[in-house]
DNA sequence: GCGGCTTGTTGGCACCCTGTCAACAAGGTC
DNA sequence: GACCTTGTTGACAGGGTGCCAACAAGCCGC
């Protein structure tokens, strides 16, 4: 207990919504948006139920502020593939993939999971904005950003659902490799640069 | 109104449940877990909301038997794949899950969606089932039946996750036609059957 | 036909969670 | 030290869930 709990102290407003939104992200992911109650939240770090209402609104926006930071954090660095052929620019982004999914896989995986609020539709827009933005990295790193259509992009995102359930085989399930994930991955990519993007 | 909503009339327990389920399948279907309240299905089937308890738990146990239901429709012609070289198999299996997935489209994806339940043990673990039973039937049409590990049949789900996210993008955000559906996902499990599953 | 019995069914109770809001007080200012 | 801004609290009302004793529909023996 290094909090005083009997005493009341104020916090500028940033300080307080990032001191309850890292709390909030610790629990969210580690246990679901259910089984998660505000009260929990308002109990980790040391304050009245209700401040979390008046910073955030309902749980579900604190949920959606989770979510966000969640899956900012990875998507930083998305730029930055070396040039090269078709093989060595999927290789790198398989790579790239791959390690980021590694170094941050429970908050990302339990982000993209949802964590029991998938179908919502502010919860989907927030998650389809990120498979967005890794989408277009894919395109990017096959050289099809230039000829970008809607139905390439559909497929690129596909494909970006399909490197989630892969790695979560690996890194969840652990029943695959990261050089079989690897291989499943550049493969597929290639397959689809190479006679489905046409 | 069909029904006498002042009379209390007794079913046989198989044919309440039945009649309670329907109702639950036809609400969940169209609404997500937290969206709809036992209250709703009760008043849906025209009963008292203690009576859901009674046959079905808790609202978890009911929700788990919508799933149940959503799932096996599908999966009932699994089976009856056509003789022939890879390529013909695996197109045969790829018209087989597009005629399966658009016939029960919005059931069959709202279950794989989990309707806001995905990260729960008791429902991952029916979805997964799903999923099993679907990546056994890539398995067959590949031609690995024979040769299964477990990391063939980890590759093999996760194919599956990836043709469940196309398929979507098909039936859900109609940026996909059927044939471009139909071409990725025949070209990357080819792909997938001649490189990696070695 | 009638009383009794099995059991499908009901309504209400207790508990938890959520969103709101008026009241409170910490910390700076004059 | 009085005062004022505003971060913070506690209580309230509404709604959802699980549970359980009481009720009654429909069948059986007489």
């Amino acid at each position: 207990m290094s909090v005083e709990a009997g005493q009341r102290r104020r916090l500028e407003p940033d300080a307080r919504r990032q001191q309850i939104l890292s709390v909030a992200v610790r629990l969210f992911g580690e246990r679901g948006y259910a089984d998660v109650s505000t009260t929990d939240v308002a109990r980790g770090a040391g304050v009245a139920r209700g401040l979390i209402n008046h910073y955030f609104g309902t749980k579900k926006d604190l949920y959606l502020a989770v979510v966000r930071v969640m899956l900012t954090v990875p998507s930083a660095a998305v730029a930055g593939l070396p040039e090269g052929d078709l093989p060595t620019r999927v290789d790198a982004l398989v790579t790239w993939f791959l390690d980021v999914v590694s170094r941050h896989s429970t908050s990302w995986l339990a982000a993209i999971n949802a964590g029991g609020m998938a179908g919502d539709p502010d919860v989907d827009r927030v998650i389809g904005e990120a498979i967005d933005a890794a989408a277009d990295g894919v395109l990017d790193a096959t050289g099809f950003a230039g000829r970008r259509t809607e139905a390439l992009h559909a497929m690129a995102r596909s494909y970006v659902w399909f490197c989630t359930s892969t790695a979560r085989e690996w890194l969840q399930r652990g029943v695959l490799t990261r050089v079989q994930v690897h291989k499943v991955l550049a493969t597929t990519l290639m397959a689809m640069a190479g006679e489905v993007f046409v």
